[in-house]
DNA sequence: TATTGTTATACTCTATAACTATA
DNA sequence: TATAGTTATAGAGTATAACAATA
């Protein structure tokens, strides 16, 4: 059996990608976390910005610096929780969801082109796999 | 198309596939790199540490205080290369091989309790895909 | 007493430049 | 002059502890 092992895969391959990312990225003013935490709010806000935190797997104590910088861009907002004054909940603006979804068209795109050599067969049970995966 | 992008899967399940190594590589005296600089030596010895520094995707400054402590710990040797004395080629020792070949059996069962709810195919079709992917 | 957001501090990791000895 | 290995230094990234406000 003389494969590598699956994390030295999946390692070089998501340097890879990370590789081809940042260019595009840094194009729409954007860092890695950043758009981390623009895709998860274009899923659902956040309640808390710790859930935000959690659910992105970053620290929190980082993010207070990442959420400022995406506030005084405008992409995001910030709400004391009513109910919890406390807490607070983000969510994108307008403009947040237009640069999400700007980035992440060019993001896909060179998805598709890295995975252009498998059939579309191949593609389809890789996605499914990966997300099986990433999903337990 | 609500799928997640493909390198948010990706470093999600490296990232799973990371930290369930560290503790079993822990155990072992062993730090990521120096793994990773184990596994690439047992394939074939390096010509120069700058060789083995690119195959890793590791740094050659970086590289220099790894291989003193492998060599401390007798895991690997540095010889000079007496067609080029500035070059030092780098092998395993027999208690690298061995100790290489401990983590492995380690990291690749856990992998298998990972991959256990895939089918036999389904398990032969990621790895597949995933060689072909990083190979590029 | 515990939790949310925050700040400050220390620590680790990484990148850059410069040195030596060879070629 | 260019390259292999090495060292030193500066910078970025990350983790830990502590604080104020609120529950």
């Amino acid at each position: 059996m003389e494969r590598e092992d699956l994390g030295a895969l999946l390692a070089r391959i998501t340097r890879r990608l990370i590789d081809a990312e940042r260019p595009l990225l840094s194009r729409h003013g954007l860092s890695m976390w950043a758009y981390s935490a623009l895709s998860r709010l274009a899923q659902q806000p956040a309640a808390t910005q710790q859930a935000l935190a959690g659910a992105i797997g970053y620290d929190k104590t980082r993010l207070i610096a990442l959420l400022d910088g995406l506030e005084e861009d405008g992409l995001i907002v910030r709400e004391p929780d009513p109910a919890d004054r406390r807490a607070h909940t983000v969510r994108l603006t307008e403009a947040g969801e237009a640069r999400h979804a700007a980035v992440q068209a060019d993001i896909r795109a060179m998805e598709d082109q890295l995975l252009g050599e498998l059939t579309a067969a191949e593609k389809r049970a890789l996605l499914g796999t990966l997300s099986r995966l990433a999903r337990e």
